[in-house]
DNA sequence: TCCCCTCGAGTTCA
DNA sequence: CTCGAGGGGA
């Protein structure tokens, strides 16, 4: 045998057997012979290094600290699921499935139930047959390139088996076995280091982790699901996801076994009742049951929500619940002086955290639940990972003198005692008062925050003392700091103080969006001050507008204008506006109206199609309008800017001409997007 | 006028 | 993530 023969040999069999150990859990030789059959790899590499591969078992932990992760986009974003909570859900799913595939109602659609691995997902990317790439899921669209860390998984097979597309991207969950969780948290309590609340803590926190000798000790296992077609073309896909859990099983990769093939919606309701409890002896936790379409064609045919596809769904397996002790219940003021009431919790431990504190949202819910101070409540932390209360334990409650008295909200504001206020037919209690300390608070923090102006370092720890010592009262005075007066408060150094100054100097030439959101003008969210911003240019224009003016906007309603005007004409508006402006912020710069050099000229603006063009398909036409930043929409309303007519127009020309809505002819329309 | 969808706002723990 | 409200289409 040559060397290379010798060597490729050898890294089958220590394949093999990282299959049986880490896939299989069903070992065929000791640990100790396997670490032989490794340095005998490492051996002959080391004789030959030319023959030495990044998927050589020898290279699965890089010796190299990474510098961070980049940000990498997906090639097709990896959406989430719906979720079914009940045997009710999973059936009007089933309905929903049947109907969208034109199946009469007593019908069959066969699916496929997996096992809903708690951990966090992955795609990893195999070129040729080797693993090239390994990403976090990140919001679905871009995640972080933890490719490092993933050749370090031993479940995960560096190359693949068999015959595998040149590019395949293939979906999965990176999980921690319930061994390896208790065995790290073992060691990190000996070491006196806080110990991670649940496996999937563990995990995630393992994947973001820069040091891949780390995580190659930590003993993280994989499960694959999921193929995605090669250059998203959904013919060579594999028809059926039985098939494709049996391919990736052929390729080497783990496939999580307990899978079942369902025909008929019972097999599956079945499927997830026997697991509910079954999950309990299981080596890893598992939420829930993930419920698809078997047939991939089918899928194609049922497509997707904006949010999910209509083929799969994810039913969770009933919420945790828990007992305690109600403390007491606090209130929390909030940027828009919403008043919140918060239930202080006896700290119980429930599905993986320590659970302190409960929001009740507000008093109508307090009621309605008659939530007590002193009462033992159930509460529950379902698929999500916010708990709730869900009612109190009354027979626990104590009679007489000695029951605690109902929750009554205070007149008055907990932090400025100023009057609170509740509009009619609202539910939620404010502190009108601008000024109040907790809003002060909340508002700089919003300002400051990772959507507003991005000013890092600036979070509630130093709001609160810049509040308190009174050097800031508001967004202008944040541009008034110096490194000198910074220096004097607790925990801030030379270096925090210069950096923070920094930050807030950078954040002087953010987009005009980013300070319009930041302001912090009720029913302006993040959106909404982009569509704003967008729309007048600049915060001059904006502060200038009228209702009508701000109400042509798209997305801007009768409220939202109305909230934009009344706090442009706020007394202490216009004071700050010129203190920021004196500050050096961005105001942006006015709208051209005939720009057309790379921008959006018809912004804001919606369009309606009617009849068909000579020139182009309705679908062109549409592409046209949108290239240009026009919205396109399929009935006319007072919010159109003008509809487009072809031949035999229909009842959209006569709704225009009704409601004087200007229309254009097809040269017209083809003047204005140029073509 | 009703319904659907999107956006805003509030929020827990590590 | 969830609830509720606002916007806009039907």
């Amino acid at each position: 045998m040559t060397p290379a023969e010798q060597i490729a040999a050898l890294r089958e069999r220590i394949r093999h057997h990282e299959e049986r150990y880490y896939i299989h859990t069903d070992p065929e030789i000791s640990d100790a012979e396997f670490d032989a059959l490794m340095r005998e790899l490492v051996a002959l590499e080391v004789q030959h290094p030319l023959l030495v591969t990044p998927e050589s078992p020898t290279q699965r932990v890089s010796g190299r600290p990474a510098e961070g992760f980049a940000t990498i986009a997906h090639a097709e974003p990896l959406l989430s699921l719906d979720n079914a909570y009940d045997e009710g859900e999973l059936r009007a799913f089933d309905e929903r499935v049947r109907k969208g595939l034109g199946l009469d109602a007593d019908a069959r659609v066969t699916y496929i139930a997996e096992l809903k691995i708690d951990g966090l997902s992955i795609a990893l990317t195999y070129e040729d047959g080797r693993l090239v790439r390994g990403v976090t899921r990140g919001d679905g669209v871009q995640g972080e390139d933890v490719t490092v860390n993933v050749r370090t998984i031993r479940a995960i097979p560096l190359r693949l088996r068999g015959v595998a597309p040149a590019r395949l991207e293939i979906r999965g969950e990176v999980y921690l076995p319930n061994r390896s969780f208790a065995r790290i948290n073992e060691e990190r309590e000996r070491n006196d280091e806080p110990v991670f609340a649940n496996p999937r803590n563990a995990a995630a926190g393992t994947m973001r982790t820069l040091d891949a000798r780390l995580v190659s000790t930590r003993g993280l296992s994989m499960f694959a699901y999921q193929v995605v077609a090669p250059d998203g073309d959904p013919a060579s896909l594999l028809a059926t996801q039985t098939a494709t859990l049996t391919a990736l099983a052929a390729w080497g990769l783990p496939v999580e076994p307990h899978h079942a093939t369902c025909v008929g919606i019972d097999e599956v309701v079945a499927f997830c009742a026997a697991w509910a409890d079954a999950r309990r002896d299981l080596e890893f936790e598992t939420d829930g049951v993930v419920i698809k379409v078997d047939d991939v064609g089918s899928r194609a045919v049922l497509g997707a929500t904006s949010k999910f596809p209509r083929w799969a769904i994810a039913y969770k397996f009933p919420a945790q619940q828990a007992t305690t002790r109600v403390t007491r219940i606090d209130l929390q003021v909030g940027r828009t002086g919403a008043v919140t009431p918060v239930a202080v919790l006896e700290p119980v431990f429930l599905a993986g955290s320590t659970i302190a504190m409960a929001t009740l949202h507000n008093q109508q819910e307090v009621a309605r639940k008659d939530i007590r101070p002193g009462d033992m409540v159930l509460i529950e932390k379902g698929g999500d990972v916010i708990p709730k209360v869900v009612k109190p334990i009354v027979s626990l409650r104590p009679e007489g003198a000695e029951a605690p008295a109902p929750f009554v909200m205070p007149a008055s504001c907990p932090v400025c005692q100023s009057p609170l206020q509740r509009p009619d037919e609202e539910v939620v209690w404010r502190c009108e008062n601008p000024s109040c300390p907790a809003r002060l608070r909340r508002s700089l923090e919003h300002f400051a925050g990772r959507k507003a102006m991005d000013i890092e370092g600036l979070g509630e720890a130093l709001v609160d003392q810049l509040v308190s010592a009174g050097l800031v009262r508001d967004f202008a005075d944040l541009y008034a700091l110096d490194a000198e007066r910074l220096a004097g408060l607790e925990r801030m150094g030379q270096k925090s103080a210069a950096n923070l100054v920094a930050e807030l100097e950078r954040s002087r030439t953010h987009d005009l969006s980013r300070l319009v959101f930041g302001l912090g003008i009720r029913h302006v969210g993040e959106r909404g001050a982009q569509a704003l911003a967008r729309a007048f240019g600049t915060l001059d224009a904006i502060a200038g507008a009228s209702v009508e003016q701000l109400q042509s906007v798209d997305d801007v309603g009768p409220v939202v204008a109305a909230s934009v005007r009344a706090f442009f004409d706020a007394p202490a508006t216009g004071e700050l506006v010129e203190r920021l402006r004196a500050a050096g912020l961005n105001f942006g710069a006015p709208v051209d109206p005939d720009a057309d050099h790379g921008v959006k000229p018809l912004a804001g603006t919606t369009y309606v199609l009617t009849g068909t063009l000579a020139s182009m398909t309705r679908d062109e036409a549409q592409a046209h309008l949108e290239r240009l930043g026009a919205r396109v929409t399929g009935s006319v309303s007072k919010k159109t800017t003008a509809v487009v007519v072809g031949a035999d127009a229909g009842s959209k020309l006569a709704k225009a001409e009704s409601r004087g809505v200007p229309t254009l002819d097809e040269q017209a329309f083809r003047a204005l997007v140029g073509v």
